[in-house]
DNA sequence: TTGTACGCGTTATCAT
DNA sequence: ATGATAACGCGTACAA
């Protein structure tokens, strides 16, 4: 007797939920063969195919990720883990990935760690729980093998690091080449006293960033100076306390690379609070193009971060990760954005 | 024989996937009870529970979510419809909601809409699918009508728009009086022709502003001058548009109230671009207090909305309507934030 | 109060 | 190539 499921179907109130099994009998075929149609597990005869596939079109059949999940199954759903679900860098990368995901059918699972290794592990025992497929992880502070081990038991791709693990990819952008493209264009406007306001070092990208202003200077021939060198913390408030810590040294400047845009806001808010113009008096150059640098005022140059871009490879190298590919997707390299926050050295 | 399940566990590469039935065997007690001690669905005698509660904490045995949903009971997870994930407005009520809702060991699974209804109900279809245990949206451009049908089967809680519905809870933001806050401050500053950038149409919350704009406007005696009521779109490019549009006019004006930062921010491009000074020439209210406006150049006054809290409240009322209580949360009032951007009318 | 047995919708492992 | 059957881990009538 198979009518036990169909019988469920006409029962009042049922909804509209259609099930693999109500398919399968609907054509006349067991539930395994759906299945092995629907995953392509297997060869079926193409008219068996073709009954079913109608079949499904017509019901409006929907597997159900949760049964899927339980049976052992992909659950098609992959877990993201952010740091700040509302980070105005980290949103945009969030973006891309969802698209990316749900164009093939994927759904995200976003969970923040707050840049908290301890938090993250806890992120990644509620991802498993759910039983995530894969998992990308957006920069974070989890140690390599953390990750490494992770990628063990599922495809990780994790960003902001270059990492080499089996079942992991790792997607890095080139922040030390930015960061020289950042300071290069300040001392190519004829800029010679320029300051550098650093991110966290914990962050490996700050740590890069900062490299890559050292290296612009050594290029230049320009001598490095620590006094210049002002530590901030990837917000706002920290730029401007930077650029205020600079003003009171009395170290004459007149250019400033900040290590992320929301630096740059702050530093420019100390400058204009201190009567000190951009670009006039002072030029200023951020990182990562930000969705308000281009409406700051003056507009903001910086170093694009293919934010978006990165969701959307990320996204796919999982795919590839999953289909049992080798991912090769690559970033693209940092371009300057100049926009008016900088000048040519005045006469000043 | 139940020794079933144990073998399992042993089983090499088993890892540390720990059931409820191991719990139960491991405390020599059935699965049901074991069950029922964690749903607290009925009584069990003191002696069990505490052995039970024992076991859980030794095994660290952890309730999978899959199967949960599938055996019918809860997924302890809430959908959540937001429009873009990365908006910068959006964005702080996602973290409230991702916060209050972790704290009571439920977790968000966010969707964007993308301001589009057919999307929006595609994104129902995947929480549905999902098995969620709840729904939150914030605004949208779903009907009521279809709101209200949700929550016949489902409990809802929606943002933005005042709706009365069984099994669904609405959270709405004053922002008429956040309008006329706005345009009262710039009215006490002097100011007598003020323009209005509105948000789109299709926003419920701009056209409450746009009223609350013209309310204050009548409350002081002004008349209301069509030629200084400029649309935008709710972003930067819209607002510079406006002013652009609002100075080729000529129509003279001394202060502008934009219905939200992100096209106050470009208003103030526009401004600076031509030479106006804000507030020395031109004053400037926005809308929404975004992280931004603190640091923006000069900092722009604001209504604060309390985006945050509105995802702690609407993560909370979603408990309540879960646990079959009847949500009372509230948002607090408009509170207008006094920044740089506005100032008295001066002598020009 | 507690245990048994079944079902949730799907996949995987055997048979055939 | 296809079908029957047994899991997957839990909730829940129903029985005891």
């Amino acid at each position: 007797m198979k009518s036990r499921r169909t019988a469920r179907k006409s029962s009042p109130g049922a909804g509209q939920k259609v099930t693999l099994g109500m398919v399968a009998t609907a054509c006349g075929v067991s539930p395994s063969t759906v299945s092995r149609i629907l995953n392509g597990t297997a060869v079926v005869s193409p008219e068996k195919r073709a009954a079913v596939d109608r079949a499904i079109a017509e019901l409006g059949f929907i597997p159900n990720p949760i049964a899927r999940g339980l049976a052992g199954g992909r659950t098609l759903s992959i877990g993201v883990i952010t740091q700040v679900i509302d980070s105005p860098f980290y949103g945009v990368a969030l973006r891309g990935i969802e698209e990316e995901l749900i164009k093939v059918g994927y759904s995200p699972l976003f969970v923040s760690g707050h840049w908290n290794a301890a938090e993250e592990a806890r992120c990644i025992d509620v991802l498993r729980s759910r039983h995530v497929d894969g998992i990308i992880v957006l920069t974070g502070r989890l140690s390599d093998e953390a990750l490494a081990s992770l990628a063990r038991s599922l495809p990780v791709v994790v960003t902001g690091r270059r990492l080499e693990a089996p079942g992991l990819y790792s997607l890095d952008f080139n922040n030390f080449e930015g960061a020289r493209l950042a300071t290069r264009h300040l001392i190519e406007q004829g800029h010679r006293r320029i300051a550098h306001i650093a991110g966290p070092t914990l962050h490996p990208d700050a740590v890069d960033r900062l490299a890559g202003y050292r290296a612009a200077l050594k290029d230049a021939g320009l001598r490095y100076e620590p006094g210049l060198l002002l530590q901030g913390a990837y917000h706002e408030a920290s730029g401007l306390q930077a650029v205020e810590q600079l003003l009171t040294s009395g170290k004459p400047f007149t250019g400033i690379f900040a290590a992320n845009d929301q630096m740059a806001f702050g530093a420019a808010l100390a400058l204009h609070r201190h009567g000190l113009r951009v670009p006039d008096d002072v030029s200023l150059v951020g990182f990562d193009d930000l969705q308000g640098a281009a409406h700051s005022i003056p507009p903001l140059s910086t170093i694009h971060h293919p934010a978006y871009e990165m969701g959307l490879l990320a996204a796919g190298a999982l795919m590839e990760l999953l289909a049992g590919r080798k991912p090769s997707a690559e970033l693209p390299e940092p371009r300057l954005i100049a926009r008016g926050s900088t000048g040519p050295l005045g006469p000043g």
